[in-house]
DNA sequence: ATCACGACCTGGAGGC
DNA sequence: TGCCTCCAGGTCGTGA
């Protein structure tokens, strides 16, 4: 479900939960794909805990309390945060529900390939998620320039180089597509093939999706809900995702679909120059 | 070191 | 209805 403006509507969504004190740990002893067992010991430590604020890193969103440590979760193709009164009955595949009083914070995960974890602040860079992740496109912005410098080199197509969270931290299979579409450029192209000005124009093009998806509350393909349960409205704007055989918004040749590294690629045969 | 692929899970949609 | 196949917003480990 969850790139960067999902995640961050999400956050957006939970603010509501800053003050509130957890009152209670309860995890499902279920293991996650990363994680062969929920880190129970650690979220017992957070009890008697105040949240105090919110962040979001790439598709990892931390929840922060007074004490030392944070709650690291991110969501995988499948999570949701829930924000909800205490007593709501229990989601399927909840995995791990932290009480607040009269409110609790549910994570649940269906296909389980989310993680969740307590990390100390003062070394969440050092945690092996966090360590390494790219610029945030929306808190840090895009260095167009740094951007192409890393393109350098690269034989990796443009798909799977803006995928690379060490490169951008955030941008997802959908926005992928439609950032390449917007920009002109072939998902097939080969890094090393931008120039200063396409690397730029790529950069851009990113950084207007996600800034659209995010004042849309972003797709919802599927699973997708904010922390009220409420979905994003994106999929309506998407260009070319889950456009197959639709006329291109641009030139109305039809979209067509492809598979790259395992993933559903989509894009505009005409306008998206090889 | 890079790069592409399969694996990890569950559930919904569509075909027959 | 039911069964079968395909598909899914991510990431990691493997082997070429």
């Amino acid at each position: 479900m969850p790139e960067l403006p999902e995640v961050e509507t999400v956050r957006l969504s939970l603010l509501p939960a800053i003050g509130a004190t957890i009152t209670s740990a309860w995890d499902s002893a279920k293991g996650l794909h990363m994680q062969k067992k929920p880190p129970r010991a650690k979220l017992g430590k957070l009890v008697g805990a105040t949240i105090t604020g919110l962040r979001r890193n790439g598709k990892y969103l931390l929840v922060d309390t007074d004490r030392p440590e944070s709650l690291l979760v991110h969501l995988g193709m499948t999570g949701r945060v829930r924000l909800h009164a205490a007593g709501t009955p229990r989601e399927k595949h909840a995995h791990v529900v932290l009480g607040l009083g009269d409110r609790e914070l549910v994570f649940s995960d269906a296909r389980r390939f989310g993680q969740i974890d307590v990390v100390e602040r003062a070394k969440e860079k050092e945690h092996a998620a966090l360590a390494g992740l790219g610029p945030d496109p929306i808190v840090d912005g895009i260095d167009a320039a740094a951007f192409y410098k890393r393109s350098r080199g690269k034989k990796a197509q443009l798909k799977a180089f803006i995928l690379d969270q060490t490169v951008l931290a955030g941008v997802g299979n959908i926005y992928a597509s439609e950032a390449l579409w917007l920009s002109k450029l072939r998902p097939t192209k080969r890094a090393h093939r931008l120039t200063a000005k396409t690397a730029e124009a790529l950069a851009q093009a990113i950084d207007v999706v996600l800034r659209t998806s995010l004042e849309n509350h972003g797709t919802s393909l599927r699973d997708f809900v904010d922390g009220d349960g409420a979905e994003g409205s994106n999929y309506d704007y998407l260009k070319v995702y889950d456009r197959k055989g639709q006329p291109c918004a641009r030139c109305k040749t039809p979209i067509r679909r492809t598979i790259l590294q395992g993933r559903a690629t989509y894009f505009c045969p005409t306008c998206q120059a090889p």
